[in-house]
DNA sequence: TTGCTATACTAACACGTGTTACTAACGCGT
DNA sequence: ACGCGTTAGTAACACGTGTTAGTATAGCAA
């Protein structure tokens, strides 16, 4: 039994009776060839009859286009099992970038030991361009990336540097978060991060809970504070440490929904119910988070939109087409449901389905 | 300001004295090359200190090796955001990925429309073979694939086909979960399904639903089953319509725990309670899982380990090794939690932390 | 006839690598 | 001197495509 040769464009030429320039023009559809009606009609029929599908390798090599972004993560493996938000980011980028006829490689780069993997990623050309989720300070990888004049865009922030970058502002939507709970009457407000300090996103949060604080006259209390480390299971640990802490406060400040699933968890545990006891407000607005119990109430964060928005940024530096603007922000909104304890003071019943809030801002449109 | 020419296995060549064929031995570190370690050096340091990186285009066009592979759902745009599993999925690709130095291209394929894309994605060899999680019965495209003798491998079954595959035993895990709320006394027993019956795991859940059903001598009532979409809010709209059927059931058991938390939130608003009033139990075991209010008992998923395996047989594939079992099945067990009911009949009180079963299971080897 | 333009194509090079077949040099026994 | 194996390395081809520069034909004006 042989082993069928790959079909090249030399075959579909062959079989079309024209050479295999003509092919490609014709395949590629050259908006200034010149070619007759009649031969175009015949290398189509050619290459259907054949299968022809061009290799994308050699496609490759020539025009120095792999057609493939990649999506990279400063994430340690175990850590990606439980994002919430990056199944979400892969939705908004698999929408453009099949648009664009590219294709969608994800990689996550260990953000302590090898820092320098997906500067070679690019280097070796087998992306075209990289978006980088969640960006840490201490990534010098990434500054050589823009030193190499890589495509690069960001979906978070680096401070000091000037890679075009789409974002919500991390800072004032925290400060809003919780200057809601100060509203509602709270001085004593804990605050679990969602990751380490290195994420600028978790710096930028917790200075918004900072500044919500100091805007109300509130002291910063170190003993309050917690840091998170993305997932579920760093909530319920970090809640549990605090609470055993006896460090009294009546409310907290969670900066991921994720990461709030485990303080919800530990706080029941330990007895207490939300909002009664503690009221809380969280971060992300995650799909889920509209339906646990009780309702998070939380800032919402368009993940879909800036997926979306990257990767049309993204493509846009691929085509070397100007971006219109280099940082782009979004907005974010706070999404008031039940666990601050704000819509639990018109009513203690059941709460009916209108007043749980369920509706989700969709749309949007690109650049 | 000039461009700066890509630096190629020539240059490294040159700087080092010796010819490009020498150059690719050693950085290949062919095996029976006849190199002296003197020369081996020079080279080595040449190309550090020009900073070489093998082209990854040209590379594939000569190997006919992308040293990608492809993970593909049969999803459609949108329903990829919500997805718990995927984000586990990934993480046990990953990690066997970058053990064998390969890359991670992800897909969906919207499975009315397109169902050839992923044909093309290995005909033009941008990747070396495929993992496809959640086939579904009508999926020609894949049967193809098989024809084509392309490296595939599935999470899931597909029923008539040789096609190597990873998968739990969806219809035993399904019926052991009702089986259980069985045991608790329940036999006007709901079910929401996952995904559309079209998808094999969704069928064999229903199956193993009934067959338990069967075993109890419960007929089967049709009014009781309703079809979830994957996602929460699916299983929220799903569950007010049963409810507000108004026909009688006790238990429900939900084939997602996606799927679940929009169930639950349903109940909730209609004023019902888990598990006094419905007794509940899920699917999937998803990290979050046992951190819901209640806890939700489950069937646990070893989903990081599928992809482990899925991957590793596929590189085996790649290799042109044979494989111990073409098709593997992997355990899940029941996880016992609260929202069945079981435990709470021990106790009235707040769940302490012992009780409510936090314990994951973590490892198991690769094949 | 010559010269010019437009049309419809094609020959040939370039992309950067892996690999096979071959060679040059050397040591060594006879 | 001769033959022969071993070591260390290289020349040259192949992979399949995009693209530039060039050619052949026809049409048409002068």
């Amino acid at each position: 039994m042989m082993k069928p040769r790959r079909v090249t464009s030399q075959d579909v030429a062959d079989a079309a009776g024209v050479s295999r320039t003509t092919v490609s023009l014709v395949i590629n559809k050259v908006p200034g060839a010149q070619i007759s009606e009649e031969t175009r009609r015949r290398v189509i029929a050619a290459a259907l009859e054949l299968g022809y599908v061009p290799d994308a390798a050699a496609r490759a090599l020539v025009s120095r286009r792999s057609q493939i972004i990649g999506l990279v993560l400063a994430r340690r493996p175990g850590q990606v099992a439980t994002d919430g938000f990056l199944t979400q980011m892969l939705d908004g980028l698999l929408e453009v970038v099949h648009n664009s006829d590219l294709r969608l490689l994800f990689d996550i780069v260990d953000p302590e030991h090898q820092k320098k993997a997906y500067l070679e990623l690019v280097r070796a050309k087998h992306i075209d361009g990289i978006i980088l989720s969640g960006p840490r300070f201490d990534d010098e990888a990434l500054l050589a990336l823009e030193k190499d004049k890589v495509p690069v865009v960001l979906i978070g922030r680096l401070p000091g540097s000037d890679i075009p970058s789409v974002d919500i502002d991390n800072c004032s939507a925290a400060r809003t978060a919780v200057e809601h709970l100060i509203k509602l009457g709270h001085s004593r407000i804990a605050c679990i991060t969602n990751a380490s300090l290195s994420y600028t996103a978790a710096a930028d949060r917790l200075t918004g809970y900072r500044t919500a604080l100091e805007g109300a006259g509130i002291p910063y209390d170190q003993r309050l504070v917690r840091f998170g480390d993305f997932n579920v299971e760093s909530g319920y640990k970090q809640m549990h440490i605090l609470l055993n802490k006896k460090v009294h406060f009546t409310a907290i400040f969670v900066a991921s929904d994720e990461v709030a699933l485990g303080v919800k968890a530990a706080i029941r545990e330990h007895g207490l119910r939300i909002p009664q006891d503690i009221a809380m407000v969280a971060f992300d607005d995650l799909p889920i988070s509209a339906y646990v119990d009780p309702p998070l109430t939380t800032i919402a964060v368009p993940a879909v939109q800036l997926a979306r928005q990257a990767s049309a940024m993204l493509i846009k530096l691929l085509k070397n087409e100007e971006l219109s603007h280099r940082q782009l922000i979004l907005n974010s909104s706070l999404q008031i449901r039940m666990s601050c304890g704000a819509k639990l003071m018109d009513t203690n019943r059941v709460q009916s389905r209108h007043q749980n809030n369920l509706s989700v801002n969709k749309g949007g449109s690109i650049e």
